[in-house]
DNA sequence: TTGTGTTTTACGACCTCC
DNA sequence: GGAGGTCGTAAAACACAA
């Protein structure tokens, strides 16, 4: 057992024994006998805790509070956030601790939770834009899959067109009448209009592609 | 041992509510 | 106006690497 456990141990007991005695001897330490809601801060060199004015023995240093006294003051937080007076007086007289040193406690308590909560939000947000991140890669992928299907087909259309258009010449004279109506059925290249889609990546498209899948048919 | 980063205790300033 | 809240920060206590 260190010298801090030593000591923590002590006071706990005395606090324990003599619940009065520290709310006695505090005030030194707290600076005043009352609450003195205001005090002006120290400057740093001097605003150490020999204020406690305990005859300079350290004993008044400001010092942990015992693993018992935490373990207590986290289950009454457990319980309610909040320190109504009536519950600090108690906890503290349980405690063996300054009112004052309960409240501050609990004020530290809810700051160490609510940052807690932040974090734990940030997280739960980090990690729901990541999954819309991967779900954005997906389907990208899957556009971009989509669209090298589209133009494939585009081509196998363009080339049977090419090559029934040369069927129908070599078939002349009988075919130029056949050719007019071929030209006027099938939907050539010339024929595609073109949109932007929302990645700004131009597309083709054909208003009469079911129709030129009907015109196909016709020739097979 | 010592330098350094983190946690805990405590306080002042300011705000809100009754 | 007082009690109790948050926020920001100082400083002691603590942990730990070098």
């Amino acid at each position: 057992m260190n010298n801090q456990n030593v000591d923590d141990h002590n006071l706990l007991l005395i606090s324990q024994l003599y619940p009065d005695v520290y709310t006695s001897l505090v005030p030194q330490q707290a600076g005043e006998a009352k609450p003195a809601r205001r005090r002006k801060r120290k400057s740093k060199s001097s605003a150490g805790r020999e204020e406690g004015g305990g005859g300079g023995n350290g004993w008044f240093r400001k010092r942990k509070l015992s693993d018992e006294q935490v373990r207590m003051l986290e289950i009454s937080f457990e319980d309610d956030h909040k320190l109504e007076s009536e519950r600090k007086d108690r906890l503290a007289s349980e405690l063996g601790l300054d009112p004052r040193q309960v409240a501050v406690w609990f004020q530290n308590r809810r700051a160490r939770w609510k940052n807690k909560r932040v974090e734990d939000e940030y997280t739960k947000l980090k990690n729901a834009y990541e999954n819309v991140v991967v779900d954005k890669c997906r389907l990208d992928s899957e556009v971009l899959q989509l669209k090298e299907q589209l133009y494939e087909a585009e081509r196998e259309i363009q080339s049977l067109a090419q090559r029934v258009e040369g069927t129908l010449i070599s078939n002349s004279p009988i075919s130029s009448s056949v050719t007019v109506e071929a030209n006027q059925a099938t939907p050539f290249f010339g024929d595609y209009d073109i949109c932007v889609d929302g990645d700004g990546d131009n597309l083709l498209y054909s208003p009469d592609y079911f129709d030129g899948l009907e015109w196909m048919s016709q020739f097979m």
